[in-house]
RNA sequence: GGGCGGAUAGCUCAGAUGGCAGAGCAUCUGCUUUACACGCAGGAGGUCACAGGUUCAAGUCCUGUUUCGCCCA
């Protein structure tokens, strides 16, 4: 079949996953090799494919397909997240606009809807992973409200129940007065914001006067129940005892003393509302303040606000203002900058807020999770992501981990009306396990969707039960994520692995970098500042995105996108695509060349250099990948192909290929080995151009997923080749160079004249004459050391020790030619002086290890040589002037 | 407030262990050279943020400053 003149990536990859799922070709079972094992981080169900999805999910795909080639059984198991909040709100949005909301419905009836709304478009984000060729076993494909999932957060539920691990109780906690429900200190995102400090005077009861405390919340006023200063605050300590009125309310409230108040802040003396805020729960708990609750669960005002009941908070906050400034209470306003707790999910803003919830001890699950990153069980890529987690563990805090929503795994612990017994229990139970009463309610809440995140790596495999997945394939060998969710996942895993399985979730933990906008800002779908990954798909194909993402992103290295790397990255495609057709047009009479060993052939000498460089490719790509250092296996394939393989060896091979049979085919033989064996290296990271194009090679037959890994002999590794062919393109380009300082045609053949001081240097060309005639374009190339044959009226260029001339007598144009010379002895004499110098410092000449100090005076006498040449030349050209 | 990371060509970024500053894009010149104009050949473009220090030698190590991000509180 003929190739496209363009490479056109979207029917064949369509063709090939098509044929890849039709032939389960990723689907895994227990066998005798060593398993290689991956867990996709579960995508919400309700989301679709952002940029950085494309990056986290192109890396595991990378690593699956090399760690299969490389002959490991290797398993990545894919799923989606049932995402408590998110799927809810999607659910209640399209609720309202039929004017109706999830209380109309009833709890059974409203999950049925979103059920239903799961069937539907719960798979989009799973079409859009395949998008981009991914090769998870689909058939163990997981949703986290999977019965086996279910199961198994209940068991773990109940074990840490049954510990003591878990609890109920009233504490401050975040809540989101839109999502209405209790919120982790994890999904509360910090801004900081534009605001200001108000200072409000609450005046004495029974005396003039009064205290100025300054706060940015004035609304929370409603809520207070005293001011607090610091103990040995001396402008305050006299009024400690004293009691105030509160503006607007005439509530009294006591001044207290309290560590806590720092004395440098505003006037030192801060209002204390221990319903509406963490520092004051606790300021109240020391002094047994009364909590008064004056911002309800919607964020409305409630009966304690009084005349502000019913006020939502913003409005509140400006009616206060209002009244502090008529009756003179409000004695200024300055700008102040402070942090403002948000919903991670509505970007609402957070109220503390006291209630009843469930909470899961983290400090005894902790400890093991962060034994065993101390002692290397687990590791981090990049290391220093080890001290992040490792910091946030040891100062861990109890986890809230209940949710006043429907949509989730409800609570598995149950209320008996009769003997008032709270237990929990993995199967629906029909009656209290204490008193047999039939009268039992379960909880109403679910668990935070984390909770069932955390059991991932054993819920995918079967866990409670022990089936022969989890024995076989668990731990899972590494897990690909961004560091966002070290916290929120990637510790609780830990944790929850520890607990259950008594080992470790991952041996390696990669973190990838960051995909950020041109701003140097995190790319965000409700800012409209992301890239639509599918969008560029389109534009430049699925393998030009994946290379583009990893060319992108060195290690431990946030990145801004720029669409560039892909329009590069689509060119090399277009180069592979065309290099391959080049050979595939000189192999039509090629047959196998499995069966012969590339170390057995009698090469020329391109032949041996593209060899050589092609194993230390190997070697080099190998271990990147092996590595998590994927930008730099895209970038050594890259430069070895399009650099070494198609700008030298290629064009070289064009003139070896119409000589006879032997000597054509062992070119054919380096051209098909060389090109088979990158598109191996290039297949993790570009799978359909190099499974298209391997379908159409020679001895390629089948799946290139399935292909053995290249490996690489050493001993093919020729640096006195690589030095020579380093000479004789230096030559070439040289040559090269000479003939675009005068625009020649590249079709007009020419004389070049290199007059040289070493031997070895003569040899040299002598070996290359016919590939630096053909590539340089020369019809008469003529050497030697003695200098006398030099041409007169010529233009030349210094390489190395040698000179070469062109004699171009009528082209040149004198004065333009002497002013390059000069130039260029300006620039030879600075470098000269620089290396003079350095080679007549006796602490260097002491110091310096002595390759560097050879290098440095071979270097200097080249430059000397060459101004010395160059001195010769401006005095030919003056003579002829 | 604490911690982490960045600042290198016009732009986006590479530059283990200190030893000749690199790539892609953009730009300039010349090319329909039979795989590729998504290309080929050649060129121009740098006070490596700033100030000190260590060293024979600093983009690289140390200290401080400026500035931009991120995380935690």
């Amino acid at each position: 079949m003929e190739l496209s003149k363009v490479y056109e990536p979207h029917d064949i990859e369509k063709k090939w996953y098509h044929q890849w799922m039709e032939s389960e070709s990723f689907k895994v079972k227990v066998n005798e090799k060593n398993p290689f094992t991956i867990i996709i981080p579960p995508p919400n169900v309700t989301g679709s494919l952002h940029i950085g999805h494309a990056l986290d999910t192109t890396i595991q795909d990378m690593i699956i397909r090399f760690r299969r080639m490389e002959g490991y059984n290797t398993l990545w198991i894919p799923g989606t997240d049932h995402a408590g909040i998110a799927t809810q709100n999607v659910v209640e949005k399209e609720l309202a606009r039929e004017g109706l909301s999830r209380k109309d419905l009833g709890r059974e009836e409203f999950l049925k809807r979103v059920w239903a709304w799961k069937e539907q478009y719960g798979r989009n984000i799973v079409y859009q992973l395949q998008r981009l060729g991914v090769t998870c076993d689909w058939n163990r494909e997981r949703f986290t409200m999977d019965e086996v999932c279910s199961k198994a957060v209940r068991t773990a539920f109940k074990s840490l129940f049954d510990k003591g691990l878990i609890y109920r109780g009233k504490y401050m906690i975040n809540w989101c007065p839109r999502c209405l429900t209790a919120i982790s200190d994890l999904e509360v995102h910090h801004v900081e914001t534009e605001g200001n400090l108000y200072y409000i005077q609450y005046p004495f009861v029974d005396s003039e006067g009064g205290i100025i405390v300054a706060t940015t919340r004035p609304e929370t006023m409603l809520g207070d129940t005293a001011v607090a200063i610091h103990p040995e605050d001396e402008k305050y300590t006299a009024f400690i005892g004293k009691t105030l009125f509160l503006p607007l309310l005439n509530r009294k409230i006591p001044v207290i003393p309290d560590e806590y108040v720092d004395p440098s802040f505003g006037t030192g003396a801060v209002k204390i509302t221990p319903a509406h805020d963490m520092n004051d729960f606790l300021v109240g708990e020391r002094h047994n303040l009364p909590r008064v609750v004056a911002i309800g669960e919607e964020g409305i005002m409630t009966d304690e606000a009084g005349p502000y009941k019913g006020l939502t908070r913003e409005e509140c906050r400006k009616k206060i203002i209002e009244d502090l400034k008529s009756q003179g209470y409000l004695i200024n306003i300055l700008p102040y900058v402070h942090s403002v707790g948000r919903c991670a999910r509505c970007d609402t803003f957070v109220e503390p807020f006291i209630s009843e919830q469930w909470f899961c001890k983290m400090e005894e699950l902790a400890k093991p999770a962060i034994e065993a990153v101390r002692t290397g069980q687990t590791r981090f890529f990049p290391e220093k992501f080890k001290d992040l987690y490792l910091y946030w563990m040891e100062n861990i805090k109890d986890w809230c981990i209940s949710r006043q929503l429907w949509w989730g795994h409800r609570i598995p612990v149950w209320y008996c009306r009769e003997c008032g017994n709270t237990f929990s229990s993995v199967e629906e139970p029909l009656k209290c396990l204490k008193c047999s009463g039939s009268k039992i309610d379960q909880d109403s809440d679910v668990l935070d969707t984390w909770f069932s995140s955390a059991l991932w790596p054993l819920s995918t495999m079967g866990w409670p039960d022990e089936s022969e997945d989890i024995k076989y394939f668990y731990p899972t060998s590494v897990l690909v994520t961004a560091r966002d969710i070290i916290y929120l996942w990637v510790a609780r895993m830990m944790m929850m692995g520890l607990e259950f399985k008594k080992d470790v979730p991952f041996r390696h933990v990669f973190i990838h970098a960051t995909i950020l906008n041109a701003e140097g800002r995190r790319m965000s779908k409700s800012l409209g500042t992301g890239v639509d990954p599918l969008d560029l798909m389109d534009k430049y194909g699925t393998d030009a995105t994946r290379f583009g993402l990893t060319f992108m992103t060195a290690q431990g290295q946030d990145v801004r996108f720029t669409e560039e790397r892909l329009e590069m990255s689509r060119n090399f495609a277009n180069k592979i695509w065309n290099a391959t057709r080049f050979v595939l047009l000189h192999l039509s009479d090629f047959t196998s060349g499995n069966n012969i060993l590339i170390a057995d052939l009698e090469l020329d000498t391109p032949s041996r250099w593209i060899i050589s460089r092609y194993m230390s490719i190997i070697t080099r790509v190998t271990y990147a990948y092996a590595n998590y250092e994927f930008s730099d296996a895209a970038r050594e394939i890259y430069e070895f192909f399009w650099n070494e393989f198609c700008d030298w060896y290629l064009e070289i091979s064009k003139l070896s290929l119409i000589e006879n049979n032997k000597i054509r085919f062992n070119i054919q033989y380096v051209l098909w080995y060389v090109l088979s064996g990158t598109l191996k290296l290039l297949h993790p990271i570009m799978p359909f151009i190099t499974q298209e194009l391997w379908s159409h090679l020679p001895s390629c037959n089948g799946i290139i997923m399935f292909s053995d890994w290249p490996y690489s002999n050493e001993n093919m590794i020729d640096e006195n080749i690589e030095k020579e062919m380093d000479t004789f393109m230096g030559l070439v380009k040289t040559i090269r160079a000479l003939r675009g300082e005068i625009s020649l045609a590249p079709s007009k053949e020419i004389q070049i004249c290199i007059v040289g001081s070493e031997q070895k240097d003569m040899d040299l060309i002598e070996k290359y004459r016919f590939y630096i005639t053909k590539l340089a374009k020369v019809n008469d190339l003529k050497w030697g050391l003695k200098l006398e044959n030099k041409p007169e009226q010529s233009m030349s260029q210094c390489f190395q020790s040698m000179v070469l001339y062109m004699p171009v007598k009528d082209l040149i144009d004198v004065d333009q030619e002497k002013e390059k010379l000069h130039k260029e002895i300006d620039k030879l004499e600075k470098d000269f002086l620089k290396l003079q110098n350095k080679l007549s410092n006796e602490d260097f000449l002491e110091k310096a290890p002595k390759d560097i100090i050879d290098r440095d005076t071979t270097r200097r006498d080249e430059i000397s040589f060459k101004i010395n040449t160059i001195k010769g030349r401006l005095k030919v050209f003056s003579d002829i002037a």
